[in-house]
DNA sequence: CAGCATCCCCAATGATACTG
DNA sequence: CAGTATCATTGGGGATGCTG
């Protein structure tokens, strides 16, 4: 069985072996995506069922109509999301999350619940970090 | 037992939640940190061991000085990381993982072996979206 | 060795207006 | 309703040179 640290390393070693290899590193790729503003806030947002464009605007009001059809246009594109048009008049279309989409949820919801065990220590580590200045 | 779904809108609903509040989302704040482009890969590379200044900087090699020097320290004001100064000529300044910083590997590793899993198909899913235009 | 200070650039995001 | 097109902004990050 593998400890914390010994599983990291073998993460790290992977991550440094995709870096020096030619393309990009599929770590770096798929870290681009959750840390982009709205990519997971979509993806979290269709966790709860399909929704159509509107109906994702107005669930995210935030985010810029061009913002969202372009992030749900890379969803698509990376195989997250699909895109079913509804031959309607005015036209209708619904976005869903796929099964690979949904694949996600679950490593994600990890992160999610450490941030939100632990953004009372971050905070309190900022403030000591700050008052010492 | 929550399943992945119902567990996605607890997620989502403390989100909104946190975005409509008063004060930055904590979710947002991770993620933002989870995203940057050096932050994770020196956690990663510190949850080998203690490391310090130029060898994280040999470690990864494609790092900015300034960048490692900013990232350092706002992993620092986090609590993620803490950094130990040892009087001698020349200085010698030592990082390590924090508790907290440690505990973030775990989560974070759900997340890396997704993404290695997922790779494949993301690229498969990108090859046929390019195609049908 | 372990940084700090400056200048600079571009890619991500937003605002606004228009359309089938 | 579900987008497209164009312009403006900004801050993340790199390059370079200097320092205790």
């Amino acid at each position: 069985m593998l400890d914390g640290v010994e599983t990291a390393q073998i993460y790290i070693e992977r991550w440094a072996a995709a870096a020096g290899a030619t393309g990009p590193c599929p770590v770096r790729d798929v870290l681009d995506k959750i840390g982009d503003k709205w990519s997971m806030l979509l993806v979290m947002t269709l966790a709860g069922g399909p929704k159509r464009f509107n109906e994702l605007h107005r669930a995210v009001p935030d985010i810029s109509q061009k913002m969202l059809t372009q992030t749900l246009r890379d969803l698509q594109r990376d195989g997250l999301v699909s895109r079913h048009v509804f031959d309607t008049k005015p036209p209708s279309v619904e976005y869903r999350l796929t099964r690979l989409g949904h694949s996600l949820i679950v490593p994600f919801g990890h992160l999610i619940e450490w941030a939100n065990g632990s953004i009372r220590r971050i905070e309190a580590a900022r403030k000591d970090f700050d008052a010492a200045r």
